[in-house]
DNA sequence: CAACAACCTGACCCAATAGTCAGGTAGGTC
DNA sequence: GACCTACCTGACTATTGGGTCAGGTTGTTG
């Protein structure tokens, strides 16, 4: 059975997600990579060639996921219901891949050096789909006028501050790990942000019904 | 006049600013500093004996400022003006400081290694001063009820945002760099935000009158 | 201007670490 | 069991980059 290769891929790769979220790339020592996957350090060079190739597979493991968390708006919905999952997946991932979420959040702080051109552009078109889409919310009268851009900032920021600074939201919150509870929490608070920000005003001109409801 | 000295070290600390802030901490050479701040490398163990010592007084630079921006927090007011305002203290301190703010933003993502007991013991108290305050409006009913934590990660991740993923928002706005007018969009857009979600809820009970007002 | 301190610098050292390689072993296939 | 391929590894190399230092220059103070 080739799947050592498999398992072996991947122990590698789990271990090498956690020390570059830990650490940083160039803080990262191939050395403890393969230590702490439990395989002797030429063995991560045999499966992987270089120490950033195997960067940059820890990098891609997160692009697709962050492309499907925009599903709900690649299917008709209303606002308040596709943002309200949007913010859900965002969480999800800042929940269940802290780690690979943390690298990415690192790359794209340093400037992106080592995201494809395609993955950027694969990125920037789903956030400018999403763009668009809020856009015609806004002219469609269903939700109030909001920058698109500057909601989504905030949306990805709000979600992704879980996993990027878990040090200081265990500090701040007195827990070593956020629970089902804690998590539940903060969607509901972001949710609560976004939706109720984006309701229309009293008063405003509404060219159709006002559709957005807490 | 002694201020060669002062004229060097500031030299030195801006050029360190921004080589860490784009690199990061082990990605960053002192040679690489010395030669943009202009200096010959033995200059910068000369004035800070240690790349990691530099890295400290980059770090603590942005200390004061941080604290600073809980001033709202720390004198009375409406709730909606002091969140107004400590939201535009934020959003400055990413516009005017946006090096050191990175800096900062990566030393609490790898788990604030080189913090100080004292400096995280200080960040912490201002932050749960803040958080007491805001509950203390929850349960007054001069807002909704909203978990004063979840709120804060909020406006923090929302606000820092600007600062430290940069290169995300120039690819998707299209913008090298935001002007006043789109950091005057991005102040609103938040704010509006923590504002309309932190409403008292019609119909909800509330002890003492609703304050709270957009 | 003498003496002293602060500042500057080219050339050097050395520890750490990415990456290699020659020579193994294990597992599958005929 | 003979062969082949995939896998494994201890021991090595090469380079990079933090940090030093001896000796120089500049400025300052009495």
């Amino acid at each position: 059975m080739t799947s050592i290769r498999e398992r072996n891929r991947a122990l590698i790769l789990r271990a090498a997600s956690e020390e570059f979220a830990d650490k940083g790339f160039a803080a990262s020592k191939t050395s403890d990579i393969a230590a702490k996957a439990g395989v002797p350090k030429p063995n991560v060079y045999y499966y992987f060639k270089s120490k950033e190739n195997l960067y940059r597979e820890v990098l891609e493991s997160i692009i697709e996921p962050l492309l499907e968390a925009s599903a709900p708006f690649n299917q008709p919905g209303q606002p308040a219901d596709v943002l309200r999952a949007y913010i859900r997946s965002k969480i999800r991932i800042s929940r269940e891949l802290p780690s690979a979420s943390k690298v990415f959040a690192s790359e794209i702080m340093h400037g992106a050096p080592h995201l494809s051109a395609d993955q950027a552009a694969q990125l920037n078109a789903q956030a400018k789909h999403n763009i668009a889409c809020i856009q015609r919310w806004v002219d469609q009268g269903l939700m109030a006028k909001i920058d698109p851009h500057h909601l989504l900032f905030s949306i990805w920021a709000a979600t992704q501050t879980y996993a990027d600074f878990d040090w200081q939201i265990s500090t701040v919150t007195g827990k070593a790990s956020l629970d089902d509870a804690d998590y539940e929490a903060a969607a509901q608070t972001i949710i609560r942000l976004v939706i109720k920000g984006c309701e229309v005003d009293e008063g405003q001109a509404r060219p159709s019904a006002q559709i957005i409801s807490a």
